[in-house]
DNA sequence: AAATTGATTGAAAGACCATTCAGTGAGTTT
DNA sequence: AAACTCACTGAATGGTCTTTCAATCAATTT
């Protein structure tokens, strides 16, 4: 018969392939039963894969939790950058690009939420994290710090300075995506979203409505 | 020989004493090793007691982790509730005080945040969380849009809603703390305050300065 | 002082986990 | 088509965890 329709999957795949599909069945398992109970049993068997193959793919569990994190950092990363360089945007435009990034529903919804918490709740992935993906942070920051200076300049405005709006805007991002992992029927992407602009037309009433 | 100036322990001692003791273990071995690394193991030999004693004095490891969440949220609640019914305070007073309990060092420390993310990074005792200890986040929550409400009348404040401002200030405490866990050498409880304050006065400019 | 009570101990049991590795079989080369 | 390669499989291994429980010991009662 000629299946070329048929999705059936071939018995090998590229190493490209299974590692970004144990990669998403981590992220599933985090989010459904929390780190302890991200088995390499049960994260296996959410890929359809039998249980040898993390340590074929992955030198350990733990490097391919790492790679997880890795993975979400630079997702995030991606999304934030898209839309740095075009040269018809004001600084205004770009942050709040950066802010719609935060809470793009291909970062900010329940699976990911959960696993961004967990390694942040477990002091060993925590010195990970920094090592690994705190450059991405501060990197956003950088920019973030940046962008304000340029609105401040324009708009000649007397209030607090770039860096602190730049860390009451970190906080709040983060504060929020916690919000959103613990009370999903209270806290919505869209409530966030306008919570962060209506700080940002506090600070900045010329430039934001 | 009278050793009545020696703290040599009984061997034996009250309930409540041990409960506090495995709690207080049970802490420091999450802030030290993660959830994961909180073995009762880890978490016994942290006292200075025996291994059994957990099952004796809670029905179950996971009862005890329940009996520390709870213990923490309590603590918390007390702090903050205490200088709430001064007559002599206003209504900006008091959402001043539970600012600074938010950031107190007695709450506010590397060994209770810890545990508290370490608790909101597990999917299941989120749920926990959410059955024992969400009463008296939402508890301060009314409270706080209740005086937000007096203060923007007192005002007259065309700003925010007391509803958005309390929205705001959750997550600025949320985020502000995961960042005072993450980065310990960029982010102090003091830092974390003025952007706090800094946030209230450019909300309430008559009453924050 | 003997008996009783109840907190405390730690070895043992039972369950589960990450990792290993000998074997399997689909696809490729010769 | 035979030999070969290598992604893939899953049972077996060794280690660690929670929970149980019979024994111990100090304090209190009889």
């Amino acid at each position: 018969m000629a299946d070329a329709t048929s999705t059936k999957s071939a018995r090998t795949a590229p190493a490209k392939t299974r590692r970004r599909q144990l990669i998403d069945a981590t992220m599933i398992s985090i989010s459904r039963h929390g780190i302890s109970g991200a088995t390499l049993t049960a994260i296996t068997k959410e890929a359809g894969l039998s249980l040898g193959l993390v340590n074929f793919h992955f030198k350990s569990k733990d490097a391919l939790l790492a790679e997880t994190l890795k993975f979400l950092a630079e997702e995030h990363r991606d999304l934030w950058m898209q839309k740095l360089d075009r040269a018809d945007f004001t600084p205004a435009d770009k942050l709040c690009a950066i802010v719609d990034a935060q809470f793009h529903p291909r970062v900010c919804n329940r699976k990911k939420l959960s696993v961004w918490f967990a390694f942040f709740g477990e002091g060993a992935y925590r010195k990970s994290y920094r090592s690994t993906s705190s450059e991405i942070d501060l990197e956003r920051q950088e920019v973030c710090i940046e962008l304000c200076r340029d609105i401040i300049a324009e708009g000649d405005y007397a209030g607090p300075s770039a860096e602190d709006v730049v860390q009451t805007l970190e906080g709040l991002f983060d504060g929020l995506w916690l919000n959103i992992l613990m009370y999903p029927d209270l806290f919505t992407r869209k409530k966030a979203l306008g919570q962060v602009m209506s700080y940002l037309s506090l600070v900045f009433p010329k430039h934001f409505d």
